[in-house]
DNA sequence: TATGATAGTATATTTTTGCTACTTTGTCAA
DNA sequence: TTGACAAAGTAGCAAAAATATACTATCATA
């Protein structure tokens, strides 16, 4: 194997390996950024956690199998939803070769109220120094960096608050994106033609009230 | 279909797709971003221009294929190489369900001098315009933005120089990538952490040598 | 009504960018 | 031999952006 075969090749005739998606989704909760994980009841690694993820539909497009993933197994839809990276170590699984094609989505801690049965949130920096199915763990340090980067030069920040939010808390979630603190009046400059006012404040809180925000769409 | 398979799964059972590796070798003549392409001699798109790939064997690491497929239709080996993007439109191949994961490659130009046969170098803004075999001309299009975007925040551009280079040329490097012009004392100030000088100039020009720089390697 | 706590603003300082002008050093042609 | 050309390389300034600190404002509560 391993020479030239593309040439008059019928695909249909070599051994193929399987193809399933793994969904990487992200929320901020309790200051931290977490993952939604599923315990495992089927070997192989019964038992532990892992991703949400399904095989890849013959006729399916990759980016619907990963919704379908999160809607099937975390109860979500029309999250913002992203190709991470492809998967490909012949021994991922010890069953057979199957790729994965991995996807992150971002979602506000509003919509994972209720999460689905079987799932749940588990900080994403303490839970790859754990055991996890697969490279499940490095699948979510991959998504981890990704967001990251992005989140220096994307809008991706706003998809981890709700519609209406408070500078203060979209800072937070900056900070916690980027891992480090940043300088208030510094960071409202900077998102300044991001966001538009509306004419609420938050209130009940035992200081002065923050005003609500909403993204500004383009013009 | 479409149901939530995963849960008792025997893969072996399920129509599986076909899985290839298509690379996007990229590098600087004339002043411009080029791709290397091959003539495709068979259907379909006979005829066409497309990218150098391969399917992946069943037991191959997919970065192994990747190279592979460089290596026996482009001849070189030990060039960067990253993943690039998967794409997997259920309507990308007319013949049947093909993945294709992508990669981009960098190489100087000095190792193009004697391409394979079969293949050849075309700019890489022109050519995407023109109609190319499936899907590659929005996978160069990938490539170009994603190489465009890490020119800005990685040492990418080095990649596409030699061992050893002057500034201006390696300036150039950064403009195409970049797609704009910088100015020479800043672009200096800028890189100067990242390049050493070596005792040579060059000769021969009609005007001012300049001097012969080589990559730092970090201490 | 004073206090604590967070929201929000003003302003100073440093670094980077954008830009112009200048000096240097080679080849080539008169 | 020398002056013109051409590109290499350097100096320096102004504007803009990033970094950092200090201040004022406004709520609930004691």
């Amino acid at each position: 194997m391993q020479t030239d075969f593309l040439a008059h090749y019928d695909a249909s005739q070599f051994e193929k390996p399987s193809v399933t998606v793994d969904a990487v989704l992200f929320t901020i909760r309790d200051g931290a950024l977490q993952v939604l994980l599923t315990r495992r009841q089927e070997e192989p690694f019964a038992g532990m956690l892992a991703l949400p993820g399904t095989f890849v539909g013959i006729q399916e497009p990759l980016d619907e199998a990963a919704a379908r993933a999160l809607k099937t197994k975390a109860g979500l839809e029309g999250v913002y939803l992203e190709q991470l990276y492809t998967w490909g170590d012949p021994g991922r699984d010890p069953r057979m070769r199957i790729l994965s094609v991995s996807y992150y989505a971002l979602v506000p801690e509003s919509r994972l109220m209720h999460p689905a049965p079987g799932t749940a949130l588990y900080p994403a920096e303490e839970i790859v120094q754990e055991p996890l199915a697969f490279d499940h763990a490095q699948i979510i340090r991959c998504g981890r960096e990704r967001i990251r980067g992005k989140a220096t030069y994307t809008d991706i920040a706003f998809s981890l608050v709700g519609e209406e939010f408070t500078l203060p808390e979209l800072q937070s979630v900056y900070e916690i994106l980027l891992g480090q603190k940043l300088y208030k009046a510094n960071f409202r400059k900077k998102i300044a033609d991001k966001i538009e006012e509306t004419e609420k404040m938050t209130s009940g809180n035992a200081h002065r009230p923050s005003r609500i925000y909403r993204k500004r769409d383009k013009e």
